[in-house]
DNA sequence: AAGCGTAGCGGACCACAGTCCGGTTTGACG
DNA sequence: CGTCAAACCGGACTGTGGTCCGCTACGCTT
């Protein structure tokens, strides 16, 4: 999923790190909200339309800067320890999904939040979605897709950042967990 | 709400009608994303600065072009006949408003979502959202604040659509009463 | 009905996301 | 090595949301 093997000429890669190592510098600096793709672009030392064919618009950058982390959670999911991995209850999975994807948003809140919003409809498109939805979906069987979808929907990174000035991260999360083991019951 | 008595002067008025006449007219023809705010100043027969200077933004147009039919859902909240309105029980109240929330939701998605979603964090900050989510809020009692917001989020703009092709407006419907339901029961 | 302070006007202007295509670089093959 | 096609590059260009500010005309006052 990193890179799939089709060759990548030594150029490419070369202005492929270099634009991801700029783009994490400028938004550590400046932050995410204030960076244009042109700053990026001449940070990187690339063109405009290098960074564009590579990773397609603002959101597909977020993605690809994500991508290390997110597939960690993955992973863990897969094939970890329990209580997040394969040797739990489902009740027990779901909460603990709930509470490491918290984890995993406070600590990149606006750059999740880029990537589910610079295009309309984002985030249902990117595969992270699709992969959450399925896992969650499995954890509370049957008929369990809408509230997957529910539980994610409280998760997404609008919502969020939206409650937490108003509930602050201790409670956002201890009433989050509660709707996903409410939701897990059925 | 919809006129606020500090006057309006005679041109403004007639500003402000044409605009929302050219938006309406515009996005009935050729869909609400394709219309630009030029295109709309160009029809309404107004420079740019008026459009904006009166609506703030796109996400403002939208609302006020709103304002009448969600007007409308909280008189009926507000003052009108069971089960939407203050004679009937909590638990009712909350499915009753799910559903005819999602009428006025299907009936206008598009618009709905441009409200949302044309700037970051729109969403949370008109006073609609505000009005449904104290209204949950209460319906819910004691610590409702969350469960409320919760729902809201099933009912964004932006998840409806993601989910209307994949579930259709029948199931999503009895769905996210369901989880209303649910919601209210604590 | 003439004067005047001000709310309101409008289009030139800006920044930014995203596209396009003529020119350059790469590396596979001989 | 030299050749060549394809992959890749970069920056000029476009369309859009949103701002600014000198000018207009509204309507209150006398």
């Amino acid at each position: 999923m990193r890179t799939p093997p089709p060759k990548e000429r030594a150029d490419a890669a070369r202005n492929r790190a270099a634009i991801l190592a700029a783009a994490a510098r400028l938004f550590a600096e400046h932050g995410v909200e204030s960076v244009s793709m042109d700053a990026i672009a001449a940070a990187a030392g690339v063109g405009k339309g290098t960074l564009f064919r590579r990773f397609g618009d603002k959101a597909g950058l977020a993605v690809a800067l994500l991508d290390h982390r997110e597939g960690e959670l993955q992973e863990a999911i897969l094939s970890g320890p329990p209580p997040l991995g394969p040797d739990a209850a489902a009740a027990e999975r779901a909460t603990a999904f709930t509470e490491a994807y918290l984890d995993y948003l406070f600590a990149h809140l606006d750059l999740v939040r880029m990537s589910e919003t610079a295009a309309p409809g984002a985030r249902y498109r990117i595969g992270a979605y699709r992969f959450w939805h399925r896992h969650l979906t499995l954890l509370f069987g049957g008929d369990g897709e809408f509230r997957a979808h529910a539980l994610l929907a409280a998760l997404g990174a609008e919502h969020v950042t939206a409650l937490l000035p108003e509930l602050g991260e201790e409670r956002l999360r201890a009433q989050t967990v509660r709707l996903a083991a409410a939701l897990a019951a059925g």
